[in-house]
RNA sequence: GCCGGGAUGGCGGAACUGGCAGACGCAACGGACUCAAAAUCCGUCGGGGGGCAACCCCCAUGAGGGUUCGAUUCCCUCUCUCGGCACCA
């Protein structure tokens, strides 16, 4: 939609207030001649590191979410930078991945064509918005200066044996046709295309995240991060605290005298065991059958002769069914494999089930079963007539209690039905079970993580080729250093097939290539990496920039790493963010950067919708940045973003709010054109400037944009009261608070009041703390804390005289009746007269 | 289901550490300027009631309870809503 309102015009149809085209394209390319924006990395002497998450180039052009996310970053660089720091800002583009290529695909164009176009389109958009941007060092991931260091990176994980091959059950879009990461599923579809997602068992590199699971969560409580991303994180870790509990499985003799059991064939001599993962230990006295996944390793073993078919059918057909089906339904289903096994605790035999509620992937891939306090454990139990036992009483309950749902409250819960153990707290059941046990060879402690390892391999063309060879005589080598980068072959024929081998593989002359090794035939991976192996490190890369020997220069990293503010979408909080951080990390050990997390700082920024709705092509409420700049100018168009709502919050886009910031912007315009510079400023707004400084430069690090901007508005409306002409000194320091919101503005009215320097840099203005003092108080009167007035007093008066004064006020004097019963007072504040 | 965030005028939103609820902006209405309009400037603007009037009183921050001299803010219960996770043992 493109019915943006027309700004306001005047007799002659001319602008009513001020020209921003004209103001902003002579800044825009004053600043572009003169470099302003550059960063000088290596004589910085007060490094600051502004960084946003770098966008994907698409072919729709800037996104206003793209431009709320910069702004706001921008707005805090740029306060920075009038603070006297070296601010970096700098930008790039994520453009690999399934998502430019797939659009490539639609419509037919190579990206590689594709991509640079988008980049240019991009780039002229975000020339026009404002930022303070750093254009000498930017990053295409794409540019195989850039993902020669992504390859490095691999091959770092290689070196550190973090990164490994295996053949796995993979996500597979049928769609899209390639494998997905976990994290890339959403609740068993294609977070790209909706598709329903497969089960494909394919050989995939994985990197070892989980060996870093508890580092990852441990250093969350020292980050200074939105609340909401750390908690994404921790819940995404998922550490969960237990004890693996070991169940032996009866062999052929001990089972025939209970059922017509016998051992199977491939039954092992030794005897077998079943280890499962709890968080429950204290309930193992319940538990009254255990259930391994379809998939379980040893399943087959223990099936008995009698049960091998139906286990098999059942196993065949939980293989079969989807992702989604598999992991939504509730209606438990399973089937009894015939053999038994000992409950540790009770030493009594338990049967032993097949379940797909069971997952092989967390934990050992089997469960004990307590029906009695689990509740996918009571309804399997309910459906399939096994047996209930209470061992947690609740406060009220009797051991004898009829359980008609799972109880699983732990808090207040004591054990019964548990042997030497009734009446345990369940804390301290956990404990002492788990020890006992431990003690008995039949159980250990252990902490299990919902982290799975990165599923890294991508079997597409738009990304970079993995650095690997494979030789039938060498076997797998790397490629070396020295050959990298492995180059994306520009081939005509891209599109992915049913495979599961990368279109890279039917490309011959690529494909073969020499041993690194022996010099003989060999062959190269044909898989390329994920982007958000792109993504995990770019922050590392900008500030080197232009060295092509190392991937990042050591010195200079040691100067301006970790990232001092990060902004972001919370989209990334689990994917981009944790990655990243793993990755940090691995270079940090491999002794590569000092540091062990790459933000100290990060913000999530909210989300913009469109009256009331969030934006998409389908809704038709897209906000084209381009029309809106092009109607308002950038300065206004950012400080409306900045206004609409809290920064953290986002807010709802309506084109009816934007006048009224054309019309501040306007008033700062005339304020500044229209000062006197002969008179003496009025003290009134002297203080109200002073309260206003104070203000601002305490909302822009809290990233309280909008009350900023309103504590401005508030000013200009002090400083213009009347049809009054403010003084020079009244509204210089008013050009740099707006500064950062009206950059291109600000620096016009910087010049028009005869600086000849830039604004930014200039220093934000120091407000006075004398000035802001007052030599009387206001003082707020309530009676029984209802207000009923405030009285004048000199600062610091005592509790009496302020009291006399208060009752001399007919308002108040009128609810006191008789003699205050108590009276609260805070000085310079508050009086409260309870009667 | 679990874990977060939120609910304040016609609308977007403000309110420090518990201390004058509704800053700032939009919309609306009235006025000045104008032949007229636009722009600009001045004013009104949560609801109800009282007063000729300056003004005065009561109610009000999703609902209900509680703590407190005093609650948008803290506690409990509930409703709705947005986001994340979801058969994770």
């Amino acid at each position: 939609m493109t019915d943006t309102v027309p700004p306001p015009a005047g007799p002659q149809g001319e602008p009513a207030g001020y020209d921003p085209a004209v103001v902003e394209r002579k800044w825009r390319e004053r600043w572009a001649a003169d470099a302003a924006n550059r960063t000088d990395i290596e004589g910085a002497r007060h490094p600051f590191y502004a960084l946003m998450m770098f966008p994907y180039p698409s072919a729709e052009g800037l996104h206003v979410g793209n431009l709320f996310a910069f702004t706001g970053n921008d707005i805090y660089a740029r306060f920075q930078r009038l603070q006297g720091l070296d601010v970096f800002e700098p930008i790039g583009f994520d453009a690999f991945g399934i998502h430019s290529e797939n659009h490539a695909l639609k419509v037919g164009v190579h990206p590689m064509e594709l991509i640079p176009a988008n980049i240019a389109n991009f780039t002229s958009q975000l020339t026009r918005a404002g930022l303070m941007l750093d254009w000498s060092r930017t990053i295409d991931t794409t540019h195989p200066s850039y993902y020669k260091w992504t390859q490095w990176v691999f091959l770092q994980l290689l070196d550190r044996g973090l990164a490994y091959k295996k053949k796995a059950a993979v996500n597979w879009c049928p769609n899209d046709k390639t494998v997905l990461a976990n994290e890339q599923v959403e609740g068993g579809h294609c977070e790209r295309c909706g598709a329903l997602v497969e089960q494909r068992y394919l050989e995939q590199w994985f990197f070892r995240i989980t060996h870093y699971a508890e580092r990852l969560l441990r250093n969350l409580d020292t980050l200074d991060w939105s609340a909401s991303t750390r908690a994404a994180q921790r819940a995404w870790i998922g550490r969960s605290d237990g004890a693996e509990l070991h169940f032996r499985v009866l062999n052929s003799f001990e089972n025939a005298g209970s059922a017509a059991v016998h051992v199977t064939a491939e039954s092992p001599a030794a005897p077998l065991e079943l280890t499962v993962f709890t968080t429950r230990p204290d309930t193992v006295f319940g538990a009254t059958y255990v259930v391994v996944s379809p998939e379980h390793p040893l399943l087959d073993a223990i099936t008995t002769a009698d049960q091998r078919d139906v286990v098999a059918a059942y196993r065949a057909r939980a293989g079969r069914q989807d992702v989604i089906a598999r992991k939504t339904k509730k209606e438990k289903s399973g089937v009894f494999t015939g053999s038994y096994v000992l409950n540790p605790a009770t030493g009594r035999m338990i049967p032993v089930w097949a379940a797909d509620y069971v997952l092989m992937e967390y934990g050992t891939g089997a469960i004990m079963a307590v029906p009695g306090h689990d509740e996918r454990d009571y309804a399997f139990a309910r459906k399939f007539a096994l047996p209930i036992v209470r061992v947690v009483m609740g406060p009220g309950d009797s051991p004898q209690t009829s359980l008609r749902e799972a109880y699983i409250e732990e808090a207040g819960g004591r054990l019964c039905n548990s042997g030497e153990f009734n009446d345990y707290p369940v804390d301290e059941a956990k404990r002492q079970i788990t020890a006992w046990l431990e003690a008995k060879g039949l159980a250990r402690a252990v902490v299990n993580y919902r982290l799975h390892d990165w599923c890294i391999s991508r079997q597409r063309y738009w990304g970079p080729p993995i650095p690997i060879i494979y030789c039938d005589t060498c076997g797998m080598q790397q490629v070396p250093e020295k050959d990298l980068p492995v180059l994306l072959p520009n081939i005509p024929d891209f599109r992915p097939d049913d495979s599961g081998v990368s279109p890279l593989a039917r490309h011959a002359e690529w494909y073969h290539v020499a041993c690194p090794e022996c010099g003989r035939s060999a062959r190269r991976e044909t898989d390329v990496s994920d982007t958000f192996l792109d993504s995990g490190w770019y922050f590392l890369r900008y500030p080197s920039v232009g060295r092509d020997d190392v991937p990042f220069d050591a010195a200079i990293t040691r100067k301006w790493l970790p990232v001092d503010s990060y902004i972001g979408g919370n989209e990334h909080a689990v994917l981009h963010l944790l990655y990243s951080r793993f990755l940090t990390m691995v270079l940090h050990d491999a002794g590569r950067v000092d540091f062990d997390e790459p933000f100290r700082k990060f913000r999530a920024h909210g989300l913009i919708i469109r009256d009331g709705a969030k934006m998409s092509k389908s809704k038709g409420n897209v906000v084209n940045p381009d029309d809106y700049i092009d109607t308002w100018g950038a300065d206004t168009f950012r400080t409306y973003l900045m206004f609409l709502g809290p920064f953290e919050e986002g807010g709802d886009f309506r084109d009816a709010g934007i006048s009224g910031v054309k019309r501040f912007l306007d008033r700062v315009y005339f304020s500044v054109r229209d000062c006197r510079a002969d008179g003496e400023p009025d003290p009134d707004v002297l203080l109200k400037l002073q309260q206003t400084i104070k203000k601002v430069g305490e909302d822009i690090p809290a990233l309280s944009y909008n009350t900023a901007i309103a504590a401005m508005m508030e000013y200009v409306n002090v400083l213009r009261r009347g049809e009054r002409r403010a003084q020079r000194r009244e509204v210089e320091p008013l050009v740099q608070l707006v500064a950062p919101f009206a950059p291109h503005l600000a620096a016009e009215l910087w010049q028009m009041l005869g600086h000849s320097a830039d604004v930014f840099d200039s220093r934000w203005p120091a407000f006075d703390a004398a000035l802001m003092k007052r030599n009387t108080a206001t003082i707020v009167v309530q009676v029984n804390g209802k207000t009923r007035g405030s009285v004048v007093v000199t600062q610091g008066a005592a509790e009496q005289v302020v009291t006399a004064a208060a009752m001399a006020e007919p308002s108040v004097a009128k609810f006191v009746t008789t003699q205050p019963k108590k009276v609260i007072f805070l000085p310079d504040k508050l009086l409260n007269l309870v009667v």
